[in-house]
RNA sequence: GCCCCGAUAGCUCAGCUGGAUAGAGCGACUCCCUCCUAAGGAGUAGGCCCCAGGUUCGAAUCCUGGUCGGGGCGCCA
């Protein structure tokens, strides 16, 4: 209803539907006389919904050209059915066309057939004009998944709980957790915005070995001394034993304490200052003080799914597709991480949502597969249970490896990154790739606020939109919104139609992306919102125009497009 | 040795649940400020999509086997 693109494209699969159902009783008549194709075409129909994520899609895809001129949408709908029907694509599109032209009346300008079957569609000038009318009624929901998406495999609506960052609060957060952060964010945006609920959740590992040895790190530099082996010696440790009282004098215990205490508030006073907020922070240590953990051994034990070896208690974790057993108890009594984070598991699965996400660290893959173990030991669904992988972020100094050691003490905070070259281009830089692939990131180049750097363009384009606004005046847009658009007799300019149909991709692209768990792409969709823009501007002028309002409407579904790409 | 990720323009990378002549930014070159911000625009050059097979109407995309690069294989977290 508020998504004119779905409309199209609930058409495009209604009719092909029809054409689909209309021949069924003659390729089935078919079928029985003509062997070959017969066992082709029946295996493919029943195996169609299992492999297509969408069931009710047939693969029908509505896309668009590569050149303008073949015009506004295409689709591959014919090809995917010339099996099913036994006749050729070309021929099956020309009736799909036809069958297009039925249903739309004049919204659609004509269509053609083209390469191997093909059929590309030309929207009318009145499509255009309704389409932008509806979308500037949506408003701030244009883009937003609600049940009215018009076409088949609307996503479900889930309760989701994400956890991402969960940096060791043993040093400060670095730019590492800065990817982390800034993936997490633009995900749960995304999945808020396609109408899931979602929770996120930052897990704060206070508790342990590396926690002792920040205390111990803490205690030595209170008294002047080297860290111990496997400490800290990043100078952050130094301005802890300033800040924590009697440092010299404490035990080490309570040094741990209060130095994780003062880490996971900085980090979250950076997080806060990167523009991520979480909903909660979860305490590893918390497990340990309220018998969780204890709990859920007790019921992995029950079910059978733990022994005792060497003196150390086992998740047996394989039968799961480890491959190889997990340690939970230590010889030494100790609990492991594992068997904590197992626990707080527990708790998120308690919570009943629909689905768990953790993002983890590219250093941490080796532990998906254990913790997948423990999930389904437990009885969990394990397709609710997803692990992403971030991968790993290099630093480039002028070309060259920054080394990046916690330990050492060797690392470029995510503080020094804002401080470097601001929030919006740290979040821009580090969200552009796909997260399965490792960022090379130089600090020199990002350092620059030159033309040369990439994430200015977009804004650029935002700022020629306000400046149009603002010339306009508040009065002249507020008549210009009122103005019935879809009324108007001007013929959108080639440059303003590939803008109107670019803002009408929001929506399919913020469900890929929420899909795909795939927030870059919408940073690639910026760039090209900013770029059809951009041959907007310079070919229709928009605040003294001659013509009539239509273009003033166009330029406010700008600002609100690029307002969203910016906050995305 | 096993596992995960990658390999696409000079550089950094999109595109990958199969679609038409493979894209963007940066860099190089040529142009464009009487006109809503030139932090911009128009254009040119630049490609065995790592290799070899396979699947089919059709492969950068899927499968198999290699090669190279990154990461991981603790009773650390």
């Amino acid at each position: 209803m508020s998504d004119p693109l779905g409309e199209l494209r609930g058409e495009l699969e209604a009719a092909a539907a029809e054409l689909a159902g209309a021949s069924e009783p003659t390729s089935a008549s078919e079928l029985a006389g003509t062997s070959e194709p017969a066992t082709a075409s029946e295996p493919a129909t029943a195996s169609e919904p299992a492999n297509a994520r969408r069931p009710g899609s047939l693969g029908v895809r509505l896309d668009r050209p590569p050149k303008p001129d073949l015009g506004d949408y295409s689709t591959n709908a014919a090809m995917v059915l010339a099996p099913q029907l036994g006749a050729q694509p070309r021929e099956i599109a020309e009736r799909l066309g036809e069958l297009l032209s039925e249903r739309l009346g004049d919204q659609l300008a004509s269509t053609a057939v083209a390469g191997p079957g093909f059929l590309n569609l030309y929207m009318s000038d009145a499509w255009c004009r309704t389409s932008l009318g509806r979308m500037l009624a949506a408003e701030e929901s244009f883009g937003r998944a609600g049940e009215d998406l018009g076409y088949a495999g609307a996503p479900q609506q889930e309760r989701i709980l994400i956890e991402f960052v969960s940096a060791n609060p043993t040093g400060p957060l670095t730019v590492a957790s800065g990817r982390h952060a800034a993936y997490g964010d633009a995900l749960a945006r995304i999945l808020a915005f396609s109408g899931h609920r979602v929770e996120r959740e930052y897990y704060v590992n206070d508790h342990g070995g590396q926690v002792a040895r920040l205390g111990e790190s803490i205690q030595a530099r209170a008294r002047d001394e080297e860290p111990p082996e496997g400490g800290y010696l990043g100078d952050y440790v130094r301005r802890l034993a300033a800040e924590i009282p009697n440092a010299a004098q404490a035990p080490t215990e309570e040094l741990s304490r209060a130095g994780v205490e003062l880490m996971a508030a900085g980090a979250r006073t950076t997080l806060e200052r990167f523009g991520v907020p979480f909903d909660r922070f979860f305490s590893e240590r918390s497990l340990h003080d309220s018998g969780a953990i204890e709990n859920a051994l007790a019921r992995l034990e029950q079910l059978g799914h733990v022994y005792s070896a060497d003196g150390a208690l086992w998740l047996r974790s394989t039968p799961f597709g480890d491959d190889k057993d997990r340690v939970l108890r230590r010889s030494s009594g100790e609990l492991t991480y594992l068997a904590a984070d197992i626990a707080y598991h527990e708790d998120k699965r308690a919570r009943e949502v629909d689905r768990v996400i953790d993002v983890l660290g590219a250093d941490h893959h080796g532990y998906v597969e254990r913790m997948r173990a423990a999930w389904s030991a437990l009885g969990g669904d394990v397709a609710r249970l997803e692990l992403p992988i971030m991968q790993l972020v290099n630093l480039l100094e002028g070309g060259q490896r920054v080394a990046m050691s916690k330990r050492e003490g060797e690392f470029v905070t995510l503080d020094d990154l804002i401080d470097d070259i601001g929030v919006d281009a740290a979040r821009f830089f580090l969200l552009q790739r796909s997260h399965d692939t490792a960022i090379d990131l130089d600090l020199a180049l990002a350092r620059e606020q030159s033309p040369e750097n990439p994430v200015y363009y977009v804004q650029y384009a935002h700022a020629r939109i306000a400046s149009i606004l603002r010339r306009a005046g508040e009065e002249r847009v507020r008549a210009a919104l009122a103005a019935d658009v879809a009324a108007s007799a001007e013929q959108p300019h080639p440059s303003a139609r590939s803008l109107l149909a670019r803002l009408l991709d929001l929506p399919a692209e913020v469900a890929v992306a929420a899909e795909r768990r795939a927030p870059h792409r919408l940073a690639a969709y910026g760039h090209e919102v900013a770029q059809a823009f951009s041959a907007f501007y310079r070919d229709c002028r928009v605040v003294g125009a001659a013509e009539e309002g239509g273009d003033e409407d166009l330029r406010l579904a700008l600002s609100v497009a690029a307002e969203r790409v910016l906050s995305r």
